[in-house]
Order: structure tokens, then C-alpha cells, then sequence
DNA sequence: GAGCAATTCCGACGAATGGCGAAACCGGAC
DNA sequence: GTCCGGTTTCGCCATTCGTCGGAATTGCTC
């Protein structure tokens, strides 16, 4: 909306490298832009928190502490009204789709040039969705994966956290050191999204947000020593 | 060992016309073999304890029951000396290592000719592992992963069956009453497979076992590609 | 036969889990 | 302002989970 006094844009990438070429790109598609650039999850989040909502945010999906696509529905839970372009070396359709449905305006492969860059930031900044050609974004979905890609999006930004330590393997006295809270919520909390994932125990929880975010739902704690 | 006489060969695959094609192929490259084919691993399991072993299996990914790696580990658990030859339309080179890894002696790709079939099965009636061409074994295996992989194969048959349950997300209770034991059993044999897998709970065992299976371990393909 | 591993079961214990109702705080929406 | 939803907490309770020690059975190998 405000893009004439400065549009604030935030890039998140773990590759220092390709952060730069984003931001290259991005200098050379709005002129005045203000740029920041984060490595992780938590320094976006923080980014965010502190300075204010960004106009727009390219996201890398594959980055430290959380891969596939909790990171996006991380960011989404926590902030609903900053739009997304995802940004991602993996351009298959499923991918492009799925990242739509989860609250994404845009998704850009990582071979894109100059050019498509702009146009998707441009097309993003305005509102409307965008994504490389060819993708039908219609195409016929698997009834049960819609479900419960509706069901995750009606959990809030606590109960995500708690779901992917949950995906962790973690236990709820542990969930709750982390997140400096009392058991008793962290309780709560499973309690609540066992309901919204229409599930019985911590286990299904756990299966049935695997099956969606894809194998790369965790990296660190539990799975260490396997 | 005995093929004068006459080998015995078992297919299992659920769908009854590629069961014929795979039939008529193996008729072709060994004449007077003992043909059996089944559609389901119960009937596998249930050939193979009746018929005594047969000489060769040659096996379905994606079978109705079991799906991913699951159905090869669990044959190989039950049924040890028993050679396998793993059949699937999915010939990614990852897949085809994990197969090897997981015991069987040989992966033929649905795509295969007659000609290609007749050589994987006389080679592997000789005890030699035999893959497609341009298959490398000894590819860089990720360390952790082949830890779990070595865990995995530690496992009892029985074992290897709660494991799967696990991952369906079931109650010891309802493990109990599908295997037909007592709820006691159930218990010894998860705090069992928890200490093979080296894991301390068993949410933190079925995210160990779903990252090797793949995503295809439980009902449906959510990302077969990654 | 002795030894061994897998499978089966028991009782009991403590910890973890999950549901219930209730309450308080806070920020945004009407 | 009030209302609503998210977050936080509590206590209580039943169930489930996982461990420990012990033990009987089968089938295999040496």
C-alpha cells in the first residue's frame, strides 16, 4: 500500500551468497527499497517483531532450525498480514501449490532471473498472487491432505511452536522450558490442537503434520544421535 | 541352491496384471519354475510359512497394508534367508540403495524388459546383488542415516510389526488386540525397540522411523519426491 | 543336553499424557 | 466502553506409557 515513501522488505536466507543476489535483484526491481537481510528463522521473526511489519518478506524454505514448510506456517501464524514471497530451489508444482495454501503470495524458483523477480514482487506488492507460469494452482488436490491443510491453519502461532517440538519428539516439560512457559499450558496447548487436528494423541499429531510438511519437518534435539 | 528341480518363485504385487506380465517374464527367463503370485503381504507371509521358503521373492513396493520400505523390512525380518528382489515404478537411485541396504538382493524397475528381468533373477539365484546399470552402491550414505538403518535391522520381526503400528499412531491397547497379545507384551516390545533405536520415547521412535522409510511409510504419498 | 534368543506374560511403580472446569490477563474489534 | 479470542495458569482425575525384576515357553545352535 505505502510503497512510495519506503518499502520495507526483508529477505531470509541461510546462504549469505544468494541473500546477496536477492538483494541485488530486489534493489534493481524497486528502486528506495529498504533491505534487510536475516539468516534464521528467529532472526526474521525478530526483525520483524521490532521493527515493525515488513511490506513483504522472501522466504527461504530450507533454512537452520526448520525446513519444509513449518517455517511458513510459522511465519504465517505469527504474521498473518505480511505477504510472502517463498523463495526455493525446489520448483515442483506440488511444492509451488502447497506454498500457496499455506498463505503464500508468490513463489519464486530459484532459477529465475531479473526479471521474473521483479515481476513477482511487483505483482506480491499489489496484491495479487503470483507464481512461475505454467503452474495450475486449481489442479485437483488430495481431499485429505486439504483437510488437514485447513486444520493447520487454524492453529495459532503458540500452537505451531508447540507442534513442530511436538514433531520433535519433545516432551511437554521440555516443550515448555523452551518456550518459558508452565506445563500446564504447554498441556493446554497439545490439548487444543489435538482438537483442531482432529486427532487422539500426541503420536497422530505428530504423523499427521509429517505427512504434510514432508519429510524435512525437523533438524535438531531428539533426532541427533539417530 | 536347488534349481535343477525346480525353483520356487513368489510374486507379490497387488496389481494382478502386472502380476501376469512379471509371471509370464520370469516363465520366460527360467523355464519350470514353481510360479506363485499373491497380493498382499499377509498372503506373502502366509505362502512363505506354509510353502516352505521359497527360492526367491520378488517383491511390491506399494502394497495395500504396507506400504514404503515397511514391507521389505518386515519380510526381511521374517524371512531372512529368503531372497528378494524388489519391483517398483520408482527407480530414483536413493530408493534403490535403501533397498540394498535394507537386505533385498536386487531392485528391477517396472520399466524393465524381459531380457533385463531374466538377468536380475538368475543373477541374484546365485547369491550376486544385481541393480539397474548406472546404479552406484557404495554412493556417500549419510552416517546418521546408516545408523538408523543398522538399528533398524536389529529388530525381531515382532518387533519390526509394533514399530509399524507405532507409526500408525495406535495404543499399546490396540496393538495388543490387532496382534492378538497382551497389552504387557506390547509394552516389553516398544521398550525394546526403543532401546535398539536409541530414542526415549515412542513419538521420538516413529519420527526416527518415518525419516528412513521416507514419507511413504504410513497410507498415502504426501511427497514422494524430495 | 546346555545355552541362547525371541516371544510371551505378570505385578507394580513412577512418570507422562490428556481431559475437565475454571480463572485471569491482554490486545484488538465492534 | 465491551466483547472476543489467544495465552497463560491452576487443580483434579483417569489413562497411558515406560521401566524393572522375574518367569515360562518355544526353537535354534553348539
Amino acid at each position: 500500500m505505502k510503497r512510495q515513501p519506503s518499502t520495507r522488505i526483508v529477505i531470509a536466507d541461510d546462504h549469505p551468497l544468494f541473500r546477496g543476489a536477492l538483494r541485488q535483484a530486489v534493489s534493481t526491481a524497486l528502486e528506495g527499497a529498504d533491505v534487510s537481510e536475516v539468516g534464521s528463522l528467529e532472526a526474521l521473526t525478530e526483525a520483524l517483531d521490532t521493527g515493525g511489519d515488513a511490506d513483504l518478506v522472501l522466504l527461504d524454505l530450507t533454512m537452520p532450525g526448520v525446513q519444509g514448510f513449518s517455517g511458513l506456517l510459522f511465519l504465517r501464524a505469527d504474521h498473518p498480514e505480511v505477504p510472502v514471497i517463498v523463495v526455493s530451489a525446489n520448483d515442483e508444482p506440488s511444492v509451488i501449490r502447497r506454498c500457496i495454501e499455506f498463505g503464500a503470495l508468490g513463489f519464486l524458483p530459484k532459477t529465475a532471473d531479473v526479471e521474473q523477480m521483479g515481476e513477482a514482487i511487483r505483482a506480491v506488492l499489489e496484491g495479487t498472487v503470483w507464481t512461475p507460469p505454467g503452474i495450475d494452482l486449481n489442479a485437483p488436490v488430495d481431499a485429505e491432505t486439504a483437510t488437514m491443510v485447513r486444520n493447520l491453519s487454524t492453529l495459532t502461532p503458540q500452537q505451531v511452536r508447540v507442534l513442530m517440538m511436538l514433531s520433535e519428539g519433545l516432551l511437554n516439560k521440555q516443550i515448555a522450558y523452551e518456550l518459558g512457559v508452565s506445563e500446564a499450558t504447554v498441556k493446554a496447548h497439545v490439548s487444543a490442537i489435538l482438537t483442531k487436528l482432529d486427532v487422539d494423541s500426541r503420536t497422530q499429531a505428530v504423523i499427521a503434520a509429517a505427512k504434510i510438511a514432508g519429510t524435512a519437518w525437523a533438524t535438531t534435539g531428539a533426532s541427533a544421535t539417530l
